[in-house]
DNA sequence: ATTATATGTCAGGAATCCTAACATTGTTTT
DNA sequence: AAAACAATGTTAGGATTCCTGACATATAAT
């Protein structure tokens, strides 16, 4: 078993990623109807999540902190989209949504003082 | 936050742990009652796991296959017993306890083919 | 002003977990 | 051998957590 294994390993339950990332459920699961994440499910439907889901909302989280929207956080997520230039070639998202996009980026590094985990910190688990 | 604290923070449910160390919820709450692992509770009582509870609970699995009964699991894990000489010093446990548990030890390497974590497996979670 | 986005809240039901009690099997102890 | 003990299985009733769906709300985009 790879790390890239383990880092998706179904493992915890709504309830602890709430207090990980401090997101509410119904921010959790609106965000899985957008498709930024895909939990898996339990025999019995409930949501586990992976490390990198985890890593995935507190990244979410920043993102949205930062001006961005669902729709730019998602194309991001897919790394469909890089921070530089990059057009051309008839692609499905119109310029206007991509300077939409692209327009809030790297503005205020995040400095709000959080009691959980901040972006990042979650791969540093066991970096022992 | 320190590794120590990563390693202790209370993240699994009891049906994941069941998973991951396959062992039947009974087993696991018979361990804690008793007291070879404490894990912590939510606020509505139910159980949370960390990652060294779990990887006691793998240890656990191990050295009952290797023919330890619980009483001495429990001195191991505490530390209280070291597996070489160490007598003497009026200890609460007699000798023939003493005995009884190191009898055992060191006996046929474990070799059955498990399919979720092995002892000693967990800690290598994000060595990356 | 209207629509869209993101989140809150509530309700009914399902899944998971809790403790306690009793059963079972194998191993010591008497 | 009988009784006691150790470790685990099984069952039951109740509590907690999670599910989806619907409706409300506040802010931002059109």
């Amino acid at each position: 078993m790879n790390d890239q294994d383990r880092r998706s390993m179904p493992l915890f339950s709504i309830g602890i990623v709430m207090k990980l990332t401090e997101l509410t459920a119904r921010q959790i699961r609106y965000y899985e109807e957008n498709e930024l994440i895909t939990p898996e499910r339990t025999s019995g439907n409930q949501r586990l999540f992976s490390f990198n889901d985890v890593d995935k909302l507190l990244e979410i989280k920043d993102l949205l902190d930062k001006g961005l929207n669902l729709a730019g956080i998602k194309l991001l997520l897919k790394g469909e989209v890089i921070v530089e230039e990059k057009v051309e070639q008839k692609s499905d998202i119109s310029d206007k949504e991509l300077r939409k996009i692209l327009k809030h980026e790297l503005s205020e590094a995040g400095r709000l003082g959080r009691t959980s985990l901040r972006q990042g910190e979650l791969s540093r688990f066991f970096r022992s």
